[in-house]
Formats: structure tokens, C-alpha cells, sequence
DNA sequence: ATGGTGGCGGTGCCA
């Protein structure tokens, strides 16, 4: 079972790499962040041409999330606990079948929050802390979750390639770090870091000043396992290589397997 | 060199 995460920065101006993506890499179910599109502007044809499915919250110009799967899917949410009306697309849930029982995918396009000491950094660190007692709620089921996106967070200076540079940004802050520890603690395995301990692993390099060309790039797409889908995490990746490709987005698809038998 | 790129929407906002 082929979990990924990937921000595709705009689906109408993707939908090419997405399609041929999809077909080569076969992923068991997608999140996609900042889909920049309302229902009615995602490209679904393409998309159902491959035989997934498409689940999305939208809204207009920014942020939206999809969960994209071939398998029967039953949607669990569709925002973060207390959400208010008018809410940014920033969180979608789902639930499929497998042989060792129902496994829940959700997608995360945590929010920005720069610049640092405004309200949109205290927007951010809410938006994190809600996100902690939805995995709270779906830890207490004790069955296998991913929780997959963009977290906008670099969770230590490993994951930055410049830490001096990013001192003064809300993805590097002590405070985005330590929410971030938060979620770890309750019990959930980062996944690449499951299998790569050490050094960079990044998934976003910006489009300004060469960034892709002098590898300055940042480890903020990630995929955080419960412990029963960690126990059966056997493989992870990031494909690396969609960032070189024509028209990219600015981040790269990260994904992870889990054995459920059958 | 106080810039640079990209997407949306039709001007500045957001990342």
C-alpha cells in the first residue's frame, strides 16, 4: 500500500505531471496540497482517465486539498476539529479497506505563518495545535493512519539548507518546531526519517535565485505514521526527479509503503 | 544588485 503527499502548487497548471505521475508511480492513495482551484476548475476527466478517484475541498485562488485513490473511500472529514465557517482548505480525511484493516489518510496544508509575530504565525501554532487532537482522536482508535502534506515546518536545522538565512522564518521557528515535536510525541513516526536518520532529505526548493540548481532546499512535506502503520512502513521515498522536469511544482511528491498482507 | 520566481486574477496577495 503506496501512500503520498504531494503540493502541486496550482492542479489546472499541474495536471500533466500529475497525470503522468500517477500512471508511473501508482500510489494506493494521494494528498495534494494548494490546488488553487474550486470544484469546478479541478481538472477531474484527466484525472478519472487513470482510474482515481478525486475527494477535494477547494477554494478560490489559494490553499485546497484532494485525496486522490483508485480504492473505495469513505471521507471522514473534511476540516480540523473547531472549524469555523469560511475556513481556509487546508484539511481532508479519508478511510480505505485493506487486509489488515481500515487505514485512514489524511491531508494537511498546514498554514504558512509568516511573517513571524503577527497573527498569522498565532493562526499557524492554532492550526497545529488543532491538528494534534485530531491524531489524539484517531490514535484512540488505535488502527493504522497517515497523516501526509505540507507541513510548512522544517523540523530541525537539518532540514533547512541554510539555517542562518531561515533564523527569522515561521517554518524554523522554535515554537512551529516544537508543535511539530508535539505530534512525534503522541506516538507518530516521521517517515523518512524512519529510514534515513540523518542528513538532508529535502522535498521544496523555491523557484527564485536558482534555488533547484544549488540544491537550497527544505524538508517540509512529510508523512507522520501512527505506531500501527509505522509498524508496517517497509519503504519511503521523494521523488526528487518531478522537480526538474518542465513547468514543477515547487515542492516534490513524498511517499511511503506500508505491508498490509493480502 | 533591497532584486529574484510563480500562480491567481485581473491588482496586489501569497508563498
Amino acid at each position: 500500500m503506496k501512500i503520498a503527499t504531494w503540493n502541486v502548487n496550482s492542479v489546472r497548471k499541474r495536471t500533466g505531471n500529475l497525470v503522468s505521475w500517477l500512471e508511473r508511480t501508482k500510489p494506493d492513495v494521494v494528498v495534494l496540497q494548494e490546488l488553487k482551484a474550486q470544484e469546478p476548475q479541478f481538472p477531474k476527466l484527466e484525472i478519472e482517465a487513470t482510474g482515481y478517484k478525486v475527494e477535494m475541498v477547494g477554494q478560490k485562488a489559494f490553499n485546497g486539498v484532494a485525496l486522490l485513490t483508485p480504492h473505495p473511500v469513505e471521507i471522514t472529514a473534511r476540516s480540523l476539529p473547531d472549524s469555523v465557517d469560511d475556513e481556509p482548505a487546508r484539511y481532508i480525511e479519508g478511510r480505505i479497506s485493506t487486509p489488515s484493516g481500515p487505514l485512514t489518510v489524511g491531508g494537511i496544508y498546514l498554514p504558512n505563518g509568516n511573517p513571524i509575530g503577527t497573527e498569522k504565525f498565532a493562526y499557524k501554532i492554532a492550526w497545529m495545535e488543532r491538528l494534534a487532537r485530531r491524531a489524539r482522536d484517531l490514535l484512540a482508535k488505535e488502527e493504522m493512519f497517515v497523516l501526509g502534506g505540507d507541513y510548512n515546518v522544517c523540523p530541525t536545522d537539518v532540514d533547512v539548507f541554510s539555517p542562518k538565512l531561515f533564523a527569522n522564518d515561521a517554518l524554523c521557528q522554535p515554537e512551529s518546531r516544537r508543535a511539530f515535536r508535539t505530534l512525534l510525541n503522541l506516538g507518530l513516526t516521521d517517515a523518512i526519517r524512519a529510514f534515513h536518520a540523518d542528513g538532508p532529505q529535502y522535498t521544496y526548493w523555491d523557484y527564485q535565485a536558482g534555488a533547484w540548481q544549488k540544491d537550497n532546499g527544505l524538508r517540509i512535506d512529510h508523512l507522520l505514521l501512527s505506531p500501527q502503520a509505522a509498524d508496517r512502513l517497509t519503504a519511503v521515498g521523494i521523488d526528487k526527479g518531478e522537480r526538474g522536469k518542465g513547468e514543477p511544482s515547487d515542492h516534490v511528491p513524498v511517499w511511503c509503503e506500508l505491508d498490509v498482507g493480502g
